[in-house]
DNA sequence: TCACGATTCTTAGCTTAGCTAATGAGCAAA
DNA sequence: TTTGCTCATTAGCTAAGCTAAGAATCGTGA
């Protein structure tokens, strides 16, 4: 079984790893267009179908500010809009337009696209360890 | 052998989760020290012993003003040295100092401490699997 | 009923990260 | 020596993130 320096060490390396293919497909993203963050909260908005924007916040492991902000500039862009939450006058109704899902589906597709051929070009068997990993890593991320 | 589209499917879910966990790592940094930039950047710096900002910009995958700025943080700390390089009067060799060895050593343990024990919990079976994607992904974040 | 505490969202104001464009210094080669 | 390139930095911008504080609303206990 691995013990604890094992974590450690492979923690070093992921955190690492992490933190570079964050910057780089960052980089990817098509000029002028939609930022990583506004992206990732349109995605997250799109899978729940509605959420608050304290929701949103959590989801997004953001605070609730900084999830006004971006929010702001979706709805600026008609991507998203807020409607009032039919019992709670404080509370606000977040979801996708029609707009926003095409806008959304349009560049998840070129966002992924340097990422999925840095593991098209893998060997299978290491493509197929990341493909576990994923679902691994993703597990943790939303704990 | 797999094909495009379980490469896709795969970059998808590491896109998402990478981004959330580059999130998570960012907010277990200790408050009031190092951003988590900054710490890359010492890290780099120390790794590969002495780098030019361009050098280091590069490794970084940021470009140089902004490497500007990162140093200069790390310089009014003590954390890093400008020195003059020998034979051309255009470059500056940046260093780690001693004190910055140390920041560094502190603090790497307490930011790899929340992801290390995300994996320590993991079944020994997905430990192996992160920690052979792990090297992967590095692989990957170098290309 | 109503007053007060809690919750939700937003605004204000800040720092950091990142970019491009432009500047100045130094190198190298014609 | 002049011309063009490279390196680092500066200037100036936008976006991302935070905390603190505000206004509106909800809900509960007296």
């Amino acid at each position: 079984m691995a013990d604890r320096g094992t974590a450690d060490e492979a923690a070093k390396t992921l955190r690492e790893a992490i933190m570079r293919l964050n910057r780089r497909v960052r980089q990817a993203r098509p000029v002028g267009d939609l930022t990583f963050s506004q992206l990732s909260a349109l995605t997250s908005l799109q899978l729940a179908g509605a959420l608050t924007p304290r929701e949103l916040a959590d989801v997004e492991r953001v605070q609730p500010p900084t999830m006004t902000k971006i929010v702001g500039k979706l709805e600026e862009r008609g991507l998203v809009v807020r409607t009032p939450h039919p019992t709670d006058g404080r509370q606000v109704i977040l979801s996708a337009t029609e707009q926003g899902r095409a806008v959304y589906a349009q560049f998840e597709k070129a966002r992924n696209e340097w990422l999925a051929t840095q593991l098209a070009a893998l060997a299978p068997d290491e493509r197929e360890t990341l493909a576990q990993a994923a679902e691994i890593l993703q597990k943790i991320s939303r704990a």
